[in-house]
DNA sequence: ATGGTCGCGAGGCGA
């Protein structure tokens, strides 16, 4: 019987958050965990410092923006680079990287993923819905429901995790009503996700917290953390074999986004028996 | 409050 923690964390900057990260890391002390937005290539990812703390790592590196990593206590196999497109080639930007974990003899899939935000200055007169970043949202979720939907044909313990940039349901916002329809919290990229969710894989943090609500990302702007005013939009999705199999789910959000020099996210971690 | 704050990288973009 064998306990296993995995964490995704969206950390806005790994060289900036490295001494955060480590500290968190210190203190969780997860098996696995999916990092987002590393903002730099991976030659200038911290490996050394990462494997002193006791952690392999994969990476799907880029220059200044998107950027994800896996990193792990047990050995990373099979990684995979890049999100397949439905037109059968795979998606320009840093934003998905998978991987078998071997744990103790028996294996779990993981995938590390970073949903573009899809919002920005619109032009004029342009609704949300038409912009270019919007459509590019839309089509990145379609194209991760393509790839999802293969994926789940084999009998494994999945584990999807990363910043899917949608908030899932009215209890994932701090104020429903002023937010629908912009951008995190649209109709049309919430059905997007819904329709990942009806693939089968299930909400982690919801499954196993029912009505509580709790937030992974604060903006900087305005003291949203100091107001409450976040949004639930890090998850971690399981596949029926690993949803069969959780502890517990949780948002680590005090001890670390109210730090100085914290992210604008909070690690969201879920625990699985194998 | 039609703003606000970060990170990157050296002005503006992305979030």
């Amino acid at each position: 019987m064998t306990q296993i923690k995995i964490a995704t964390f969206n950390v806005n900057s790994i060289k900036a958050r490295l001494p955060r990260v480590l500290e968190w890391l210190k203190n969780s002390q997860p098996d696995v965990v999916l990092l987002q937005e590393l903002k730099c290539v991976e030659e200038q990812f911290p490996f050394e410092a990462l494997f002193d703390a006791g952690y392999n790592a994969a990476v799907l590196g880029q220059k200044t923006y998107n950027g994800v990593a896996i990193l792990s206590k047990y050995k990373i196999e099979e990684v995979i680079k890049g999100l397949p497109t439905l037109n059968g080639g795979l998606d320009e930007q840093a934003r998905y990287i998978e991987a078998l974990i071997s744990v103790k003899g028996k294996i779990i899939r993981v995938s590390s993923i970073y949903v573009p935000n899809g919002g920005g200055d619109l032009l004029d007169g342009e609704a949300l819905e038409d912009s270019r970043k919007f459509r590019y949202k839309l089509d990145f979720f379609e194209a991760l429901k393509s790839h999802f939907s293969s994926l789940l044909k084999e009998d494994e313990i999945q584990i999807f995790g990363g910043d899917f940039n949608v908030a899932a349901e009215e209890i994932d916002v701090f104020d429903p009503k002023s937010l629908s329809g912009t951008v995190c919290f649209h109709p049309a990229e919430r059905q997007k996700f819904r329709a990942i969710l009806n693939l089968g894989l299930n909400d982690s943090y919801r499954i196993s917290n029912h009505s509580q609500q709790a937030f992974s990302w604060y903006d900087y702007r305005g003291g949203s953390w100091q107001n409450g005013k976040g949004m639930r939009i890090d998850y971690l999705l399981t596949s029926p074999l690993g949803s069969d199999k959780i502890i517990s789910a949780a948002i680590e959000d005090k001890g670390v986004r109210d730090q100085e020099k914290a992210s604008d996210h909070c690690p969201c971690v879920v625990t699985i028996e194998i």
